[in-house]
DNA sequence: CGTTCATTTGATCTAACTCAAAAGACGTGG
DNA sequence: CCACGTCTTTTGAGTTAGATCAAATGAACG
């Protein structure tokens, strides 16, 4: 056993050795060889919060992997409202496939390390190798199920339920490695006020009485306005609505 | 020219030959074998509006063309609350891929006629011929780009600009054969004021003041509760905020 | 032509927004 | 280490868009 995989290993490029999109990412659907020809071309890189990734209306040349970070994608309205549409953890795909330009703003919001590509190899590697065109499939098919079910948090949830949901969604997703805590967990917000405002459609003020009333009613403690303890997680979901 | 079509329509199933999904939906992605293969396993069906097509957390068995008119997708919170996520307008493939269970109540707000096709003929298929997977990712991928439009619509439009934008996609999407209206169009809604209240997010009442607004405004003009006549889309779309 | 259901209209109410100011976090340079 | 300025977050007071409650009108159908 330890003997085979260290020969499989061997085989695995050395910039993926030790990634870890490269079990749950859509590298996962690579074979050595293809691995080997991608990470020829292929780059990282660590870039700070506030960097835009893909402007709006912006041709993109590459595909990216997150492999650690938060990076969140925004739309915006032309008098400058803002709503942001989704939220990408490593090990997410970063990218529009078959469209040249994307609708859709991208930018880091905590430290982000990224493994990008160039379109071209990526899609050249897609006619060839079906399997990785599935892994596509699966994750946009798991994106568009986040999407919907933030679309019911949107319409139809109150201002508490929306930051609960909101808390409730980095609870499960800020760590890649460790997925669902049970009861207690504690993380950095991987966004300011500003940005939770604009995932929720809501205003700066509101959430923060929503955070302070949670705050107030035991629910999380706050350290340093980004450092969140979740007391329960199970009071937490009762505030959820659904 | 004419000679040649007459003989490739020839090996088209009968069930298949007037079918408007097989030019756009994703048995434009299956050769005429794999059609035949498909056509013998599959059934269209006429359901009536209001008809439950999937409930919600139901195990589905089979997938279905939309081949005319149009299905809403619905999420519930336990109070009762319910938002619409989608609308399904012909070609669309309606079922969720890789999942026994759906997280989506499906329902006909129009008499709509289906195709459905056995799940395990349909993944079967999908695994021999990348062409189909393909086909449907480059669907899922349009959904997410519609489910993200919306949740700017939901998260940072006001309840005028919803209900324009609510007009503009009907008006857009209601008639899969002729594709953009320019600037006068007419149709019937599919929805109910109910339904229109919870894709938009508002209440019937707030929609109903809108749409009076809209009608006092001279944009567009309503017959018999369900029947639109848009008299200035380039009017509608200053609406909508975007 | 009356019953039923969908829609509109009207009169309040309230959750969330807006505007304003205080409090806290954090970096910089003395 | 502390004083200062900047930026973010919280808290407060008042306003408003959209919700709620209630009633009238209109369409569809046996």
């Amino acid at each position: 056993m330890t003997t085979r995989k260290d020969i499989h290993n061997s085989d695995i490029p050395v910039l993926c050795q030790s990634c870890e999109a490269r079990h749950g990412g859509v590298c996962a659907a690579l074979d050595n060889h293809q691995l080997q020809a991608l990470s020829k071309a292929s780059w990282k890189r660590k870039v700070e919060p506030g960097t835009e990734l893909v402007g709006d209306a912006e041709a993109v040349g590459s595909y990216s992997n997150v492999l650690s970070g938060v990076v969140k994608l925004t739309k915006g309205l032309s008098d400058g409202r803002q709503q942001i549409v989704g939220l990408q953890f490593a090990p997410d795909f970063l990218g529009r496939p078959f469209k040249v330009e994307s609708r859709l703003g991208a930018e880091a919001t905590t430290d982000v390390t990224l493994c990008s590509f160039p379109k071209a190899a990526v899609e050249r590697m897609m006619k060839e190798s079906p399997g990785l065109e599935h892994r596509l499939l699966q994750q946009t098919l798991a994106e568009l199920d986040d999407a919907r079910d933030w679309m019911v948090t949107l319409g139809r949830k109150t201002a508490g339920e929306k930051v609960a949901s909101f808390l409730l969604l980095i609870a499960r997703n800020i760590d890649p490695a460790s997925p669902p805590p049970a009861e207690k967990t504690t993380f950095d917000l991987p966004l300011t006020r500003a940005d939770i405002a604009d995932f929720l459609g809501l205003t700066i003020e509101t959430v923060s009485r929503q955070l302070t009333k949670l705050r107030a009613d035991g629910v999380i403690t706050i350290e340093n306005n980004r450092h969140v303890i979740v007391e329960s997680l199970e009071r937490l979901e009762l505030r959820c609505g659904d």
